[in-house]
DNA sequence: GTCGAATCTGGAAACGTTTCCAGATCGGCC
DNA sequence: GGCCGATCTGGAAACGTTTCCAGATTCGAC
C-alpha cells in the first residue's frame, strides 16, 4: 500500500497548466498535441490514475451493472453471470453481484436501494414476482432488466419453460415411454408455476399417447430435494419415464431410482432442464431441455448496456426470448442396452 | 424510470434546517430528538436515499471489494464468492466480481487497475504468479488478499494441496492400491506445480509401499482434458488407482476408464481434488480432497474486512492456512462391490 | 446571578472530476 | 492591414456528501 495517489490537480501542477486543459489533454478532446504531449508526461511521472469516485459523481455514471439472483451457486446463475460479465467488460463495465434473497419482499427492498445510485442498472433473475416488484421496477430510478419471466411495461429475456417441458414429454413419447412421472419444484416460483403448467397442458392435450401422467413435488430445485421425492413419486407406482424440472432434481431421481436396482435409461428414462455441465458429466449423461442461460445472459447485458448508452429512457419495453430446444444424452438413449456408468 | 432522486440539500431545505444538521440527523450523531424527527420526516416525504457516490467521494470509500479469478464459472471459485459476499454483505460491502486474465501481466494490469479507488479492497486468486505480480500487490493502493500461496509481506490464505495430494496417495496404499497413475494441470500454474510436488514427494517418500507411480499432464484442469490424458495414462500401463489434481479432471478419469471397460472403483479407485458438489453428485461419487474453498474464501473475506475497517496497515502481513482433508466416497470404496448410491 | 460546561446548530470547506463559458491567440482571406 | 472564424486555454461551477469550526443556546451548579 503506497502513499496516496496522484490527483488530477497535481498533475496540473507539473505540467504547470490549467485544470480545464490537463482533464481534456488527457481525454483527449479539444488539446493541442503540445499539450497532449506535456500532460500525458505530467502524468506518467506522477502515476497517475483518475479517480472513479470523483468522475463517478460528476459523470452521473458509476460504469457499474448489478447482476442480482438468490442464489449465486446455482450453476444456472452462474453461466449467466459469466456470459454478463463477459458482454460488459469489454465496454468497461464493472459488475457487482447481489442477493435478491427468497422472498418477493427483499427483492422489492434490493430494487429500491438502486436509489443510491451504486450502478447504472441491474439484471435481475427472480424466483418469485408480484405486482409490488413490477411496480418498484418500473419505477427504479436506473434501468431494469428481467431474467425469466416478461411483465408489462419492463425489458425482460423470457424463455418458455413450459414449451420446454412440453419438448421432454414429446421426446419420451416418441421413444416409446408411456407413464410418465414429473418431478417439480416449489410452486410458488416462477419456473415451478410455469413448467407445472407445461407438464399438465403436454399430458391433457389431446396428441397425449401415454397412459399415465403424475407429479411429485419438491421442496427446493435441489439434488436432495429430487432424491427425496424421486423416492416418492417411484413408491407410487410404476412408470417408465421420469421429467425433472431442473438438472439437479433430475440427478437426485436417477439417484432413487438406483437405490431400487432401476437402470437408466433402461427401465426408466429421465429428462433434466437447463442443460448444466453437471448434467453433462453426470453419468448416464442427461438429456436436458436446454433454455440457453448463457445466451439469455448475454441478451440481458446488451439490452442494459443500450439502457445505460444515452439513458432516455422513452422508447418502450423490449421484450426479448430465446426458445427451448432439447439436447439428447445417455439418459434417454434408445436403443443400446446402455453401458452408462459405474 | 421515476424523475431524478431527492439529494440532502432539498430534505434540508424541506426540512427548514441546515445542510449539515441534515446529515447529523439522519446519520443518527449528535442531533436533538427534534431534529432527527423532523428531518426524517422530510427524508421519507421525499423518498431520500443517499448517493453512494457523493458519500465516497468525501469519505473515502466506496464499500465495495473485488473478487478477481481467471475463470468464474469453475466451481470452487464460485464456492470462494458464494462465501465472500456472505461474509461481506452483512457489513455493507457490495462484491464486484472481475477477472484476472490467463496470464500474470493481465493480473499485474489488474491489481494496478485498483488505483482508479473504485474498491477498498480485493480479493484475488491467480493461477499464475511471479516477482512483478508480488510487487504489484504490495505497492497497491487498497489492501489486497490473495488465496492460493503465500508471498512475502502480502495477506494470504492458503493450503497446503501438496500434502493433499500425500492425503490422497495414503488413502490408495491403504486400500490396497499399488500401481498409481497421476493426472495434473498444467504445471506453470500455481495449484499444477503444488500438486505435482506433493505427488512426486509422497511417491518418492521411504514410506512409499506401491510399485508404481506415474504422471500424465493435461492441458487444463477441466474435464475434456481429463479425459484425453486419462486416456493416455491408461494406455500406457497398467494402474489401479489414479490421483486426480481436481475434481473435473477425475471425473474425465472414469470416463477414461469408462471407454476401456474398467470399473471404478473395482478395476481403478480414483480420486479428486476440491471436493465439488459436481463430484458430490457425480456417480460414483468422488472421493476427494478438500481444500475448503468456502473456509478459505470466507477467511479472506474477513481478513480485507479488517484492513479496510480502519487501514492503516502498520500490522504485518497475515498468513493464513486452511489445511486439506480427505473425504471417502464411492469412487475408492473398498469392499462393498458398489451399489453406487446409498 | 454568573460562570462554565455541555449540547446543539449553521456556514463553509473539502473530496476529484468534467464541462460550460469567456477570453486569448493564431491563421487565413479579402 | 483588418476582420472573422477556428482553435486553444484557464477560471469557475457543479455533482452530493461529511465534517471541521465556531457561534448560539441551554442547563446545572456554585
Amino acid at each position: 500500500m503506497s502513499s496516496s495517489r496522484a490527483t488530477l490537480i497535481q498533475v496540473a501542477r507539473r505540467a504547470g497548466v490549467s485544470l480545464a486543459s490537463t482533464s481534456r489533454a488527457l481525454h483527449g478532446t479539444g488539446a493541442s498535441p503540445a499539450m497532449v504531449e506535456r500532460v500525458r508526461a505530467a502524468a506518467a511521472e506522477l502515476g497517475y490514475s483518475p479517480d472513479a469516485t470523483g468522475r463517478s459523481l460528476r459523470m452521473k455514471r458509476t460504469f457499474q451493472v448489478a447482476f442480482a439472483v438468490a442464489d449465486i451457486g446455482n450453476p444456472v446463475y452462474v453461466e449467466m453471470l459469466t456470459a454478463i460479465h463477459e458482454v460488459l467488460a469489454p465496454h468497461g463495465y464493472r459488475v457487482v453481484v447481489m442477493s435478491t434473497g427468497q422472498t418477493v419482499a427483499s427483492t422489492v427492498d434490493l430494487v429500491r436501494s438502486l436509489g443510491s445510485g451504486f450502478v447504472d442498472g441491474l439484471v435481475v433473475s427472480p424466483l418469485r414476482t408480484d405486482d409490488t416488484l413490477a411496480e418498484a421496477i418500473r419505477q427504479a430510478p436506473v434501468p431494469v432488466v428481467v431474467i425469466g419471466r416478461s411483465l408489462d411495461g419492463i425489458d425482460s429475456v423470457s424463455t418458455d419453460s413450459a414449451d420446454g417441458i412440453g419438448l421432454a414429454v414429446a421426446h419420451l413419447l416418441e421413444i416409446g415411454r408411456r407413464r410418465i412421472g414429473f418431478v417439480n419444484g416449489p410452486l410458488d416460483t416462477t419456473p415451478g408455476a410455469a413448467r407445472q403448467r407445461g407438464f399438465d397442458a403436454a399430458t391433457a392435450h389431446p396428441g397425449f399417447t401415454g397412459e399415465h401422467a403424475e407429479t411429485e413435488r419438491a421442496d427446493d430445485f435441489t439434488v436432495t430435494a429430487g432424491l427425496e421425492a424421486g423416492r416418492r413419486l417411484l413408491a407410487r407406482g410404476d412408470l417408465d419415464a421420469v421429467v425433472a424440472a431442473n438438472d439437479l432434481l433430475a440427478i437426485g431421481v436417477v439417484r432413487a431410482a438406483g437405490e431400487l436396482g432401476l437402470t437408466v435409461p433402461g427401465d426408466l428414462a429421465v429428462t433434466g432442464m437447463d442443460d448444466t455441465e453437471i448434467g453433462q458429466v453426470f453419468r448416464p449423461s442427461l438429456t436436458s431441455v436446454s433454455l440457453g442461460s448463457a445466451e439469455r445472459g448475454r441478451l440481458a447485458a446488451r439490452l442494459v448496456l443500450d439502457r445505460v448508452g444515452d439513458g432516455d429512457g422513452v422508447d418502450p419495453a423490449r421484450q426479448s426470448a430465446v426458445g427451448p430446444h432439447l439436447v439428447v444424452r445417455e439418459s434417454t438413449a434408445v436403443a443400446s442396452k446402455e453401458k452408462s456408468a459405474r
